[in-house]
DNA sequence: ATAGCAGTTGGAGTTAACTCCAAGTCAAGC
DNA sequence: GCTTGACTTGGAGTTAACTCCAACTGCTAT
C-alpha cells in the first residue's frame, strides 16, 4: 500500500504519516526498491492504534516511548504493560471529569431553556 | 480578591488569568483605584466555569464567542443556548470515543498480562 | 522617603503537533 | 527519451494556548 492509499483509508494526511514515522510511532515501514514506502496490513493496524490513542489524548512522546520499548524486545513486556496501565488511569480520570462536565452543560442548557421560556430572563453568565 | 489569591484558589496562573481576560473569557473584572484587579465571588464562579470547559476541550475561541454573546444582552439567550448545545454534542462524541478507547486499552493490557504469564511471549505491537 | 514586594502592560518566547514547501527522484505511458 | 504525477527529504512555517520578561507603578512598613 502506498502512503496516499493509507492516508485515505485511515484518514490521516501523508505528512502526518511521515511525521509519525519519523517520531518513532511506527515500527519500520517497508520500502520498495525505489525507496517508496510500502505499508502492510499490519502497519495499518498499528496506524489505527496510534490514531485512536492520539485522539484519546496520549502524547506523541508517550507513544514514542511505547514503540521504543517494543523495539527493545520482549524483556520490555512488563514496562509496556505498565506504560499502558498508567495512560489508562489518566484516561479514566479525564473520562470521569468529562462525564461531570457533560452533566454541568446539561444543567446549564436546561437553565437557559427555562430562562428563554420565562420571557427571556437574563442569567448570571 | 487579588489575582494571586484567585490564582491559588482556582489553581490557574496569574498570567493565564490575565490572558483569559484579554481573550474575552471574563466579563469586566473590577479594578481598585490603583488599577489592580479586584475579583468578586462571581468572577471566581465564572473562572471555574472557564477552567472546567477548557479542560473538557472547549477552545478559547468558542468561550470567547459565548461571552461576547453574553455582553450583547439577553436577546442572545437562544444563541448562547445553541452554542452550549453544539459543544455539548461534540463533547458527548468525544466521551463515547474515550469510552471505546478505555475498553481497547483494557483489552490490550489484558493481552499483555496473558503474554507475560505465558513465559513472556512477544506480541504484534 | 526609600526599600521591597505585588501588581500592571505590551510583547516576545515556548511547546506540541502538525502542515507546508522546495528541490529532487522514480515509474509509467506516449 | 520525455512528460507527468506521485513519491522522497530536510527544514521552515503555523496554530493554539499558554508562559515569560522587562520596564514600570503603587502600596506598606521601616
Amino acid at each position: 500500500m502506498t502512503i496516499s492509499e493509507v492516508s485515505k483509508r485511515c484518514n490521516i494526511s501523508p505528512d502526518t504519516l511521515r511525521y509519525y514515522e519519523k517520531a518513532g510511532l511506527l515500527l519500520d515501514v517497508n520500502r520498495t526498491a525505489g525507496g517508496i514506502r510500502d505499508y502492510t496490513e499490519q502497519d495499518c493496524t498499528q496506524i489505527e492504534f496510534v490514531k485512536c490513542m492520539r485522539s484519546a489524548g496520549l502524547s506523541i512522546e508517550v507513544l514514542r516511548k511505547y514503540f521504543e520499548l517494543f523495539k527493545r524486545g520482549k524483556h520490555t513486556l512488563k514496562a509496556r504493560r505498565d506504560l499502558l496501565a498508567t495512560e489508562r488511569k489518566a484516561l479514566q480520570e479525564r473520562f470521569l471529569e468529562l462525564q461531570g462536565t457533560l452533566k454541568r452543560l446539561d444543567y446549564k442548557i436546561s437553565v437557559y431553556d427555562q430562562a428563554i421560556a420565562s420571557k427571556n430572563k437574563e442569567l448570571k453568565f
